[in-house]
DNA sequence: ATAATGCGTAACTGTACGGTTACGCGAATC
DNA sequence: GATTCGCGTAACCGTACAGTTACGCATTAT
């Protein structure tokens, strides 16, 4: 019951990692993470979640590849891997001109370069 | 090490965006309508599933305000709103320097703009 | 050897989907 | 007015989390 016939091309690849991204203490760890490889204990202490919890994340983003886990003594860093996230990256892409020709009632048609400067700029601080 | 109080911000915003984003289906819908708007009926027949639960999925996209719903007679059109997907976007815009940048596992605590100019320069295929 | 740490897993609960069939309601057609 | 069409919703089932507490197994410290 779990399997589609994959007529309508559901891009399987990325399945488990748009489902790793669904939750936001996942997103969260991933955030985390890029400041830096850490220990789960330390990563989980970072949350207002129990320990487990944590660890179940983890499961999750290794299962998608955005994670990696290496042992270091009785410590199991955690360190980010954010390739997974190019399809992500290039899913979203094809709907960027979407958004910025939506957007641009102003008359300025903004050329790649020019709005990737614009949004660098107007990024909401909250 | 430290920084304990790292206020877990789950970016409620995005929540209901990165949620409906998920499921493959939803996906594929979203990619439907992006050659333009069409009523849930005809949306429908794009899939092996059943009416009903694409027009649960479109509720779901309707929430994330990622489809706009409006009638025209017996029908219910849909039409694709990527304005959500900016967050997205501006989410993953945080990790691109990371993926072509620490394919050798440097934990590259580089700056911005020189991540950018040394990813052009240093291409290691693994 | 014994105790304390670090962390995953098992077991259990509640909730949100994902899918289905049955049904209902407004709009269009006859 | 009766019927058909288009589509959402209700009711129901199975599964996958998200969280918890209890436990177990290494690894390190005493």
């Amino acid at each position: 019951m779990r399997h589609r016939s994959v007529t309508y091309s559901p891009a399987r690849h990325n399945e488990a990692t748009f489902q790793a991204l669904a939750d936001p203490t996942r997103r969260a760890v991933l955030d985390l993470l890029r400041r830096g490889a850490q220990p789960a204990g330390q990563i989980a202490s970072a949350f207002p979640v129990s320990r487990p919890a944590i660890s179940k994340h983890l499961r999750l983003l290794r299962r998608a590849h955005l994670v990696r886990e290496h042992r270091e003594g009785r410590h199991r860093v955690y360190q980010l891997n954010p390739e997974p996230l190019r399809a992500v990256d290039s899913w979203i892409e094809q709907y960027r001109q979407f958004w910025t020709a939506s957007l641009n009632n102003l008359k300025s048609f903004v050329e790649s370069e020019y709005a990737r400067e614009l949004e660098v700029d107007s990024r909401k601080p909250k």
